[in-house]
DNA sequence: CATGAATGAGTATTCATTCAT
DNA sequence: AATGAATGAATACTCATTCAT
């Protein structure tokens, strides 16, 4: 905050960092399988191995930790939607680019389920105090996709008239719920088939260059 | 339950319903907002506009108020998608009848956003005692999109192979994203430009009968 | 706070006003005794024989009812000092009318030892909550000593230049010191040694008409 | 410790006495705005801008600072108006000594009013474990009184039944008391009306050697 | 039918104190 | 000498539920 002391270079993994993702940890999966409400700050820090002081100490509070836990997480999000995309350089079509972008999100959802639950269930809460971070990480990562489909548009792989903000935002909810429901439903079926469909469903559903209405 | 039928043993809408109808409304719109954990039962008997027994008195309890709750709203989500199918008599194609659907979905959603707002928010937390209701009538309305799906692949429209069951939960998740995000975010714009956009893209996938691999 | 619906004349004394009347007296024991800090929810409640969310009810928070408890408190104080004043029709003489206003307060503090430790201890903690409720209702008791005084001035019988502001003050704040330092330290000795004691020196004290510099 | 000072045994000002003036500082002004109880280390610790952990290494506890705080303070006041008392060989009227005794007071207070506050808020709260010090410096300031009105009333300058130590109490309860008023109500008036109005009323007792009952 | 005061088990939060660095 | 992360016992507070009116 000071810029004429230079901070001497303060740990920045120390005692306290590893504490916090203790924290971080426990807390993800405590409030992922039982929800906001039903996890209390006992469970969390004795699943996390420290003393319930030190959630405060750590946090400030309960709230103050589930919104620096929801930002972490759709943080990783967004972060794993982006690397997904080819790089420039790689020959790679965008309905193939766009396909990856998706599967991507397909697997981060299965390895996070917790937090995927979480994203939809305060998506639209908007009086909660993390409703902004939520939202606009959530803007974040649908760009992404959006982005994929500006490319398609550029490249006439698809109607010009697309309106690829709301066709993000579609696509977006698409591959949440069926990703969630895979796993709540049929957790035995292999991810291919998940895939596979939600491929076929985006080749599809803004596949038509010039379908006459 | 109706009354223009005068039933003699139990009058059907006197004050008591007149109670419940309020407490519905109240307790939608609050647990909405700010999800059932962060609801209180005082809260709704204040937007209601009742004592805080009333609830007791009318539904038992808080857990029994939001089952009601969810039963009332979901049954009225399918009915509603039911009816949007055209009538087996009459001559519309199954890209029209489709779109039907998903218009009436809109329609729905933005009519009872706080309701939608719910299913989406509670529909895959497992453990909680209402998961089986809200997971039956969740499948229900998605049963009607697989079904006109399943139609469409009956006559050849679509690829033979689709997993009609997961474009099904794959179509709702879409629509419901797309409503609550107009809502949201964009309820300036009109509700045409939003069925557009999703026709646009349940046209794509219909219009794929066989797009090569 | 709505004119327009006159309220059917609610119940002054029901069991919600016995019950506070049972928490007040619980909380002034205990926090005179122990301080504010030192006493617990648990044990108002407990000695008032009440549930502890019973307080929570009633108050709102152990902040609220420790400044509803100065309230009344203290402007118990200032009624009893108020009374004390001798009706206009008797014939008293100022000095005495004064003198009867510090006996009063004596007797009032004696038998409200707790609440006076209280007032003092506030007295000047001025960013308290409750700050501006004993400041204002300590301004009115200083306000019935000072009226005596003012009277007291205008027959002649004190020297006119008398600030009789400061003075009411003066004479408050010997007043509650005496009267605390005899119930702490000597309470074997009998009020009347205390009230002549206090008699002299406000006789003494702005006894002198016209005292040569 | 301290390299300009390189003493053996024990340097008596080196970093050590430097942190804990700040300490005491930091506790006057924050206890006696808020309350013991209210008050923090975490708070005290801040404003004196050292660690949690220092104050404990300097005092051994929360209780200890306050117990050395209270000593610490109060012995200044008793010397403070021991020094006020004019030598004896000077040729000092009685009450002009009485006065000069009263206006330390006032000065000290008006320069501490941190540590006045604190003096009254905890003058009788009997059952802390510091109230013997409490009470003991108290009780040595107000003897510095009671020694003035002793020498006043063996010179027959005012009544002989005079309660002496039941006067100087008050005495102490009207000064601290005023003075605190001016300083919290009324900052902006200078400080010799107050030792006026305080002369006026200490003149009027001495003023009346043999007022009839 | 409806009320709202009362309840108390369950939880979040505070904060003086410790101790390894 | 000083630090500050961690602690956990003590405590304040919440809120679904009950029940007498």
């Amino acid at each position: 905050m000071n810029a004429s002391t230079p901070e001497p270079a303060k740990p920045v993994s120390g005692r306290r960092e590893a504490t916090r993702r203790k924290l971080f940890e426990a807390a993800v999966t405590l409030i992922s399988e039982q929800g906001y409400g039903a996890t209390t700050v006992d469970e969390i820090a004795e699943r996390a191995g420290v003393a319930k002081g030190t959630v405060y100490y750590n946090f400030g509070g309960k709230n103050e930790l589930y919104a620096a836990l929801m930002e972490w997480g759709v943080t990783r999000l967004a972060d794993t939607l982006r690397e997904a995309v080819p790089a420039a350089g790689q020959d790679v079509g965008p309905r193939e680019a766009l396909a990856e972008v998706l599967r991507s999100g397909v697997v981060f959802i299965s390895a996070h389920e917790a937090l995927a639950r979480l994203l939809m269930a305060e998506a639209w809460r908007t009086n909660q105090s993390w409703y902004a971070t939520v939202r606009q990480i959530r803007t974040e990562a649908i760009g992404v996709i959006t982005g994929q489909l500006d490319a398609m548009v550029e490249r006439g792989l698809t109607r010009p008239d697309l309106d690829t903000s709301l066709a993000g935002s579609a696509l977006f909810g698409m591959v949440v719920t069926v990703a969630l429901d895979w796993r709540t439903l049929q957790p035995e079926r292999p991810v291919e088939e998940i895939h596979t469909t939600l491929a076929h469903m985006a080749d599809g559903l803004i596949g038509s260059p010039a379908s006459p209405q």
